[in-house]
RNA sequence: GGGGCUGUAGCUCAAUUGGUUAGAGCGCCGGCCUGUCACGCCGGAGGUUGCGGGUUCGAGUCCCGUCAGCCUCGCCA
């Protein structure tokens, strides 16, 4: 039903009820819903937005009205305003209106739950706008809902105000990063989205040409090439907010499509684009959530980041670190620890402060899982003071009897009275992978991670290349275009076709680095390579023939040829720091219209079966459908 | 591809070992109510227990299959 005052001609009977109101003028409204004050009283206000709840008290009747600023109280009185109050009692959750009237102080009936708590409005003047159905959830904080159903009634779910903040959160922290790169020289450049596959990395998505039948598009995974091409180009410094695609499986920080903060710098070492980008990072925070940030964020290897937290995503927060005691423990007889160390694995262990109270069912419950991630199991063992001397109990405790292996361990983890410690035996990755596991879910379970706290580093250092035992070689820890140190490039034996040892390959690092916060990578990049003979030796070493190097990235090669400065840059995955800053668990809480775990729009139901005669066009053909 | 959890009214949940007509709160609809803001009071409607099959005198409950959602491992250079 929409009401207008100039209707000339006669009302059905059924509309007779509205045939009074005034038409609105709602595009002039004066003030937001959540704007007005006790300042504000006396005033003549017109206001629009959507009816959150009614009470009706068969006389007098209040509304609450919501819009993206808020919620004020409108009160109709019958007495003096008797047709907008015949309205007002037909009102229903979610009907859309606009009103006029004149703000009032509540006096003694302010509300100081809500900011508008002190005044309301005495309305005058009322226009239904729209009406709604019953929504299917209310548009409330507070509610425990399915995430299913939020997101397939995402129009509703916007109105929430969680949902809303989270998007103008969102808003506030993009503006922010292109106020950086902009103040600081970076050009804005956008760059193509329909692109050439390269099925290096992850699983592209396609796009099948039209005009040549049996080729395909894919979407940008980055836009890494093509920023590189920028700065070969001379554009120096280049950032953009750019949308990236993988087709890979989701998890709770992963869709398939996502928002980088890419940026690339010619002419510069990795210091220069760390500090430019710790910059944005503190910037974006404090306008975010209003912390300062010290700079410079502190730097840490990637070799002592595995060390002592088991990942290449330190968090912080708490101490709780990853201790070795390889050394000690081969004193022992005890098979679990001393096969490992026989095969140049290691021994490592957390120190659980206070763990000792931790019950049989606790840590048969961090067994079990620990287990699941491949451990064979999970040795530990308290620590009792007695008589001045650490002594095992419990847990493998009779293994650690002996002589001063004990003391030894407790002095040198620093283990006392009261603690539990948890070891892990193994090759020394999945060692790093149990522990730093482990030093997660047991600080998360015991309460140890402190809220309100921010904890921001570099990771530094990373080697170019890690082992996987499985298949005995050597893989890239890095897309191909990350350079090496400087110094560490005469292990590569660039120039000559003689592929080297692979322990000598280990021990290049590469001049790449990772931002992280709270125990998750925000960004990650590199100083590029820009020698055509580096490059192509890369593309050696990691089993491209020259003819598929030159297949795949035969572009770059070329350029790398006419002048490449060097350069380098970052990618920083925006909807992860939107997601840290606003303290939401899933990046789909900070996406407008995020995708499911199986990768469809439960909105739009994308993906969805397209006409016969679209295949046609393209050339294309369903052999298999599920 | 593997593992785990979940699916009952619009929403959130309950329903003894398999046993009468599947209940409650909120929401919704109708009535009453002039200071509420989780308004209150009275009354009412609302169900293919995700779907299909099986066992049984009898299935929301047990079995098999299937679909959907979430988490996770693999994967994500």
């Amino acid at each position: 039903m929409f009401v207008t005052a100039d209707s000339s001609a006669p009302l059905p009977a059924s509309k007779k009820k509205a045939e009074n109101t005034v038409a609105l003028p709602y595009n002039e409204r004066t003030h937001h819903c959540g704007e007005l004050r006790g300042a504000d009283e006396g005033k003549s206000v017109l206001l629009v937005g959507w009816v959150q709840t009614y009470r009706d008290h068969g006389g007098m009747v209040f509304i609450d009205l919501r819009d993206r600023g808020g919620i004020t109280q409108l009160f109709f009185n019958p007495d003096t305003d008797p047709q907008a109050h015949t309205i007002a009692r037909s009102l229903r959750s979610e009907y859309v209106i606009a009103v006029r009237g004149d703000v009032r102080s509540r006096g003694a009936m302010v509300n100081p739950k809500m900011p508008t708590g002190e005044v309301e409005i005495a309305v005058h003047e009322i226009e239904l706008l729209n009406k709604s159905e019953t929504p299917p959830f209310p548009i409330e904080n507070e509610i425990d809902t399915n995430e299913d159903l939020r997101l397939k009634h995402r129009v509703l779910d916007i109105r929430r105000p969680a949902v809303r903040e989270a998007l103008m959160l969102r808003h506030k922290i993009t503006k922010s990063i292109r106020d950086y790169f902009s103040e600081n020289g970076f050009v804005d450049i956008e760059t193509p989205i329909l692109n050439k596959s390269t099925p290096e990395g992850a699983r592209d998505y396609l796009v099948p040409s039209r005009l040549h039948h049996g080729s395909f598009y894919a979407l940008p995974q980055s836009p890494q090439i093509f920023k590189q091409l920028l700065m070969i180009g001379g554009m120096d410094r280049y950032f953009q907010i750019a949308r990236c695609f993988r087709d890979e499986d989701l998890r709770a920080d992963r869709q398939p499509e996502f928002t980088q903060v890419d940026v690339e710098m010619a002419f510069v070492q990795p210091e220069d684009v760390m500090q430019h980008v710790e910059r944005c990072i503190a910037a974006a925070a404090k306008v975010a959530i209003g912390v300062d940030v010290p700079l410079p964020l502190p730097r840490i290897s990637y070799a002592e980041s595995m060390a002592k937290y088991g990942k290449d995503a330190p968090d912080m927060r708490y101490d709780m670190t990853i201790k070795d005691v390889s050394e000690i423990l081969r004193k022992i007889e005890f098979r679990v620890f001393a096969e490992p160390l026989a095969k140049g694995g290691v021994v490592r262990c957390i120190v659980v402060p206070g763990g000792a109270e931790m019950t049989r069912k606790e840590t048969d419950g961090l067994t079990e899982e620990i287990k699941g991630i491949g451990a064979g199991g999970l040795p530990l063992v308290k620590v009792e003071d007695k008589d001045g001397k650490p002594t095992p109990q419990t847990g493998i405790a009779k293994f650690l009897s002996d002589g001063d292996v004990f003391a030894e361990i407790c002095a040198a983890t620093g283990a006392k009275h009261g603690d539990l410690i948890m070891f892990a035996a193994d090759n020394e990755a999945n060692v790093c992978k149990y522990l730093g596991w482990l030093r997660q879910e047991v600080a998360q379970r015991r309460g140890m991670i402190p809220e309100n706290d921010w904890k921001f580093c570099w990771v530094v250092d990373f080697p170019c290349f890690g082992w996987d035992e499985e298949a005995q070689a050597i893989y890239p820890m890095h897309h191909p275009f990350t350079s090496p140190k400087d110094e560490d490039l005469q292990y590569m034996k660039v120039g000559s076709d003689d592929v080297p040892e692979a322990a000598d390959l280990l021990k290049i690092r590469a001049k790449a680095y990772d931002v992280v916060l709270n125990g998750i990578e925000l960004g990650g990049g590199s100083i590029r390579i820009h020698r055509g003979d580096v490059q192509r030796k890369i593309f050696q070493l990691l089993g491209l023939s020259v003819e598929e190097a030159k297949e795949k990235f035969d572009f770059l090669l070329d350029a790398l040829k006419y002048g490449a400065p060097p350069h380098g840059g970052i990618a920083l995955g925006l909807d992860r720091i939107v997601m840290l800053f606003g303290r939401f668990g899933s990046i789909r809480d900070v996406i407008a219209f995020p995708k499911n775990a199986k990768a469809s729009c439960p909105l739009s139901l994308a993906p969805g079966r397209v006409a016969e005669s679209q295949l046609k066009e393209l050339g294309l053909r369903v052999v298999t459908s599920k």
